[in-house]
DNA sequence: CTTGATCGTTCTCTATTCGTTCTCTATGCT
DNA sequence: AGCATAGAGAACGAATAGAGAACGATCAAG
């Protein structure tokens, strides 16, 4: 496991390699993570290297690579920023790197693929991944694994209807919302987070 | 069995790890904790170490780490299985984890946040975080992060129009598909997935 | 080929962080 | 009471990080 100095260090020279397409010298990359020098910097990507996260080419001027291992073995992606049509993509200060495992990991978390359109207009498509927390209550337009008569299993959008009524409601013009007695339907977990795939 | 204060102790130390993607010092985890001294921690961690949670390098700041059994819980979700409207939760036979790490993380890939609402017909919403496969080639039909004049980056669906046009094509009907010669459009990536977060 | 700026490498020195160990005290349980 | 467990606090030495300077290699421009 990679130390915290050796950590940032890491991170810098992914994000910087990512924006530039080469890869940064010492000199830049102590100034990115605020050292006045470089000497332990370089103790820090000896060791990134002996530790198979990147290869040196010995001597040569920004001579740094980084391995295949590295995105593998990381948790988490660059964040470069923003992106929003018609600019250039903006750095969002404070954030640089994505931590997927803190992102959509906790306990009592699972992860339902979703079949079917009846959420589409929320975003959430036929083949998507949504991942659920296990709770028993939700509020008013929570997304919401409901069981209903102990049967059938559905995701749609929650609302209570008055004292002991429940309406769910799918995110699809074609699709009409359904009433049911509280008591036929009991909730499993509220949608936390989805993720899809592209081929 | 796991003392309360080691089970706490264990779990701030996952906790830990998820975020930053390297172990605590003894001080951090008192700290969290919400202890004042370190003495009794030492305890606590080398009894964890004794029954196989994790592993201490001795003397070596920061030398906690999880065991490989501890740490696959960490890294995936259990897949519960599909869940359409109107069936319960089927299992998916032959897949039972979903490992975050496989699925989105690879070489040359970074994330990007989305803003605004040009592609809310494909799924993608504002505020989603997308990810960006590093590419300079795309084919038809692929959703793409395209730098136009090298100014403006957006993300479209691309289509090749005869041999030197390009068409990036929102996902709205209110925004209509764009034209451009295809020295003026350079493709930094296509996207290949995409994750969001419910509050 | 020569030149000069850029860059990687190495070394020394210093400050800080951190693990480890002890002792002492408080609390809960049998 | 007696015992096990937990925490406070201090002290020590080891590991690590950073500053700063010096040197020689690298590389692009003339």
């Amino acid at each position: 496991m990679l130390s915290s100095a050796q950590h940032k260090t890491l991170n810098f020279i992914r994000q910087f390699i990512l924006r530039h397409e080469y890869a940064p010298s010492l000199a830049e990359i102590a100034v990115g993570l605020g050292l006045r020098s470089k000497g332990s910097l370089h103790k820090h990507v000896q060791a990134l290297a002996r530790a198979g996260y990147l290869t040196v080419q010995p001597g040569r001027e920004r001579g740094l690579r980084l391995t295949e291992k590295v995105e593998a073995e990381l948790h988490s992606l660059p964040l470069l920023g923003r992106i929003a049509a018609g600019r250039p993509i903006e750095a969002i200060q404070g954030e640089d790197t994505l931590n997927l495992m803190e992102f959509l990991l906790g306990p009592e978390r699972f992860a339902l693929r979703v079949q079917g359109d009846s959420m589409i207009e929320a975003g959430i498509l036929d083949g998507d991944t949504v991942v659920i927390e296990r709770r028993d209550t939700a509020q008013n337009g929570d997304i919401v694994v409901a069981l209903i008569d102990g049967e059938e299993a559905t995701l749609k959008r929650l609302r209570h209807k008055g004292r002991d009524q429940i309406e769910l409601i799918p995110a699809n013009a074609k699709l009409a919302p359904m009433l049911y007695a509280a008591e036929r339907v009991r909730i499993q977990g509220v949608l936390v987070g989805q993720l899809r795939t592209y081929p």
